[in-house]
DNA sequence: TGCTCTAGA
């Protein structure tokens, strides 16, 4: 009886206790409230659990389910189900996974863990979630179900349409849980949440013990927290037999996730449910050669198109922010000389990108302008997106799909430590999805600006999942934290390179957060407290010992947010003076520090005018704010000293370039003697300082924050730092012997003599 | 002399 034992496997040990004389003599434990769905439902007490109908849990027959949705009082709350309630009831009873909902019960019950594939417009998100929630009787176990998503918008906007479909408060029986916003109670029982926070969650209880159920949605996107996710649940799911799982995903490599989740040994896979999606047809042209300009390409198909097809919006895929705004620009003009000269209608053409400000990114949801005159050939719309468009925003009403193939992806280069971005052609998965978004409304056409034979052959079939393009030394630190002591069997479902995990190993070692044994330490045991890279963290934490917690907690945060300097192509010269006006000496670190105390001692109201006067980002200074705030709760509970050096101290700004160090001393270069070029220490890679930077050229030794790849190495966010500082703060890393022959090996060796000597000095000074 | 895809804690 599966009753008897998900409550027997149940880790709270005053249950246990209980359920085990339940086994023996039932009837004395009737009124116990765990037990009450095992007995005659019908003496069940409270209002609560009458209005279940006498679901019995894990026993749950579609039929019981739907007697309980029909009301007319809320199983929830008790309360009377409202008109609006049974509105939507009509319609969610219209959605293709209705019709399996035995199915997945019957699945749901007999197994526990279950892959679901369901294609867009399904109803797999919301509805999946509520026939879990009718057959888990979280009122009885009081235990939650959980939701993960990839995005916060998604997380709170299902919660807000379940909320409603429940007839419920949101936060109160239907909540969402994201960053900065935890909108829960303990009346909980439904839960979407990222899945950064639910692995966050799991770092302070691996057991997940708050749940019944979790629920993995989008798992084919293959984010870095969902593939950890997926690790961590396979254990917990040994710990926890009473614990559920749903994977769900789009359609594509459903069997992977199901070898994943089933057996090697004896070969048996999870099992899968697939629902069909509800989209239209769309149409794919592919061109008969290969397009040597993607850009060029692009903007003559979506002229084409304009000139040519029936009424409908088009939406193109390109990479990135110059490139649309260039693209929009162009298109514009065009656009305006056709309706001129072959009076086509008008053409209103929008950018959509990340960093867009969101009244802005809002816009691209205006309709299509009306004719020009009446009786003239209708508007069009058209959008030019990055792949924010892919996953993230959907646009109703976007018939043609322009497609080039490219996208911007992250790449990890473990040899030199180095992530950076470039523009790769996409995977058929991508391409499928893009395609996609042309049916939403109606049958549409895709136009990919590559020739069937490329999309076949020359495409992968999945983009590579973000653990095997990514520094991994804030996930090896998770891992760490989570209790996975043995890395290299820890069952990913697409392992990292052994490289990638020993630099990982490596940078933690050298950071003090595990130990020559590989075990956690004291540091690396705070360090995984923060929603940060490691360096970040250790750097954060070690700042009370320079005494200038409050200035490098300051610097943290700016350092997590969007670039805060703006600089419009049009009004370059402008922005580049305003930013002077900050500029400290030292480098770009100190003058961050400038803007952010000059953005704090701002009359309040005044942030955003004086922001857009000094080319400064208003949106990222106030989200600066928040991380602040979020990291400063987080040093007051680890009970870190946050006294600072008065400002007036001549070693204020030593202090916190000191601090710097602590955190970053492996990303320092030395100028070379030659020439205006700097090398890396150890990994001896030859960088430029970014044009950017307010440091002048004359610094021997500086520090980065960035190393950015593009026509030449540079490096950026950089300040001035002394040899002497790295020696003594990071000697492990600065030990010279570990070093290359060569000019750095050759100026550590005389900076070590120089502290010799200083030393010797001192020591007779004292005498 | 400048190049930030997207997302997350």
């Amino acid at each position: 009886m599966p009753g008897e034992r998900e409550i027997l496997d149940s880790d709270r040990p005053t249950k246990k206790a209980k359920v085990s004389t339940a086994i023996n003599g039932a009837s004395k434990d009737m009124d116990n409230p765990y037990l009450a769905h095992m007995y005659a439902p019908s003496t069940a007490s409270s209002a609560g659990q009458d209005l279940f109908a006498g679901l019995t849990r894990h026993q749950t027959t579609t039929a019981q389910a739907q007697k309980a949705e029909d009301g007319p009082f809320n199983p929830f709350t008790g309360t009377q189900l409202s008109k609006q309630y049974f509105d939507i009831l009509k319609k969610r009873r219209d959605l293709p996974v209705h019709a399996q909902r035995n199915e997945f019960l019957r699945l749901y019950q007999e197994n526990q863990i279950l892959v679901f594939v369901g294609e867009t417009g399904s109803g797999k998100t919301t509805q999946i979630p509520q026939f879990v929630l009718y057959d888990e009787n979280p009122l009885q176990t009081g235990k939650k179900v959980a939701c993960t998503q990839p995005r916060r918008v998604a997380a709170m906007s299902v919660a807000k349409r379940v909320a409603d479909e429940m007839d419920v408060v949101l936060g109160e029986e239907v909540g969402y849980n994201i960053r900065f916003e935890n909108n829960t109670s303990s009346k909980t029982v439904l839960q979407y949440m990222t899945d950064g926070m639910l692995l966050r969650e799991a770092m302070n209880d691996p057991n997940l013990s708050r749940y019944s159920c979790i629920i993995l949605d989008e798992a084919h996107e293959r984010t870095l927290a969902t593939d950890i996710l997926m690790g961590l649940l396979k254990e917990v799911a040994l710990r926890r037999p009473d614990l559920k799982i749903v994977v769900m995903s789009a359609t594509l490599d459903a069997q992977k996730f199901q070898r994943y989740f089933g057996a090697k040994e004896n070969d048996y896979n999870a099992p899968l449910l697939a629902v069909p999606g509800r989209t239209h047809p769309v149409e794919i042209f592919y061109t008969p050669e290969p397009e040597r300009d993607y850009v060029e390409a692009a903007l003559r198909t979506v002229l084409q198109i304009h000139g040519s097809e029936p009424e409908g919006d088009i939406l193109l895929f390109l990479t990135g922010e110059e490139e649309i705004e260039e693209a929009c620009k162009r298109l514009r003009a065009e656009g305006d000389e056709m309706q001129r000269e072959y009076d086509t209608g008008p053409l209103k053409v929008y950018a959509l990108y990340g960093t867009l400000p969101p009244n802005q990114q809002q816009r691209i949801f205006d309709p299509a302008p009306p004719p020009a005159r009446a009786g003239g050939k209708p508007g069009r719309k058209v959008v030019v997106s990055t792949n924010i468009a892919e996953t993230s925003l959907t646009i109703d009403g976007i018939v043609y799909v322009v497609d080039p193939g490219f996208s911007k992806q992250k790449v990890y280069n473990p040899r030199i430590r180095v992530e950076s971005l470039l523009v790769s052609p996409i995977s058929k998965a991508s391409a499928q999805q893009r395609a996609g978004r042309a049916g939403r409304t109606r049958p549409g056409k895709c136009f990919r600006l590559y020739t069937e034979d490329a999309f076949k052959k020359e495409l992968i079939d999945q983009t590579y999942p973000e653990i095997l393009r990514s520094n991994l030394a804030s996930t090896v630190l998770e891992l760490k934290k989570l209790g996975i002591d043995d890395l290299v069997h820890f069952d990913f479902m697409d392992p990292p390179a052994p490289e990638t995990m020993m630099r990982a190993l490596e940078e933690l070692n050298y950071l003090a957060c595990l130990d020559d044994e590989g075990d956690l330490t004291t540091m690396g045991r705070m360090a995984s407290e923060y929603p940060l890279d490691p360096a970040l963290a250790v750097m954060l934490i070690s700042s009370s010992e320079f005494q200038c917690a409050s200035e490098i907690l300051s610097i943290t945060a700016l350092l997590s947010v969007p670039q805060v300097f703006v600089r419009p192509s049009h009004k370059r010269k402008e922005a580049d003076a305003a930013k002077s006006q900050f500029a400290h000496p030292d480098g770009d670190h100190l003058t961050m520090l400038n803007v952010y105390h000059a953005f704090k001692s701002l009359d309040s109201g005044a942030g955003q005018r004086w922001c857009s006067e000094n080319y400064l980002s208003f949106r990222s200074l106030t989200s600066a704010d928040n991380v602040r705030n979020q990291l400063r709760v987080i040093m007051e509970k680890q009970e870190i000293d946050m006294k600072t050096t008065d400002f007036t101290d001549r070693n204020y700004y030593n202090n916190i370039r000191q601090a710097l160090c602590a955190g970053f001393f492996m990303q320092v270069a030395k100028k070379m003697s030659t020439g205006k070029s700097y090398k890396t220490v150890k990994d001896n890679q030859e960088v430029l300082l970014h044009p950017s930077t307010m440091l002048g050229q004359e610094n021997e030794w500086v520090l980065y924050n960035e190393f950015v790849l593009t026509t030449k190495n540079y490096i950026r966010t950089v300040t001035s730092v002394k040899p002497e500082w790295l020696m003594d703060i990071a000697p492990n890393y600065y030990d010279i012997d570990s070093f290359e022959k060569g000019e750095i090996k050759t100026a550590l060796v005389r900076t070590a003599e120089k502290i010799a000597r200083k030393a010797k000095l001192d020591k007779r000074l004292q005498r």
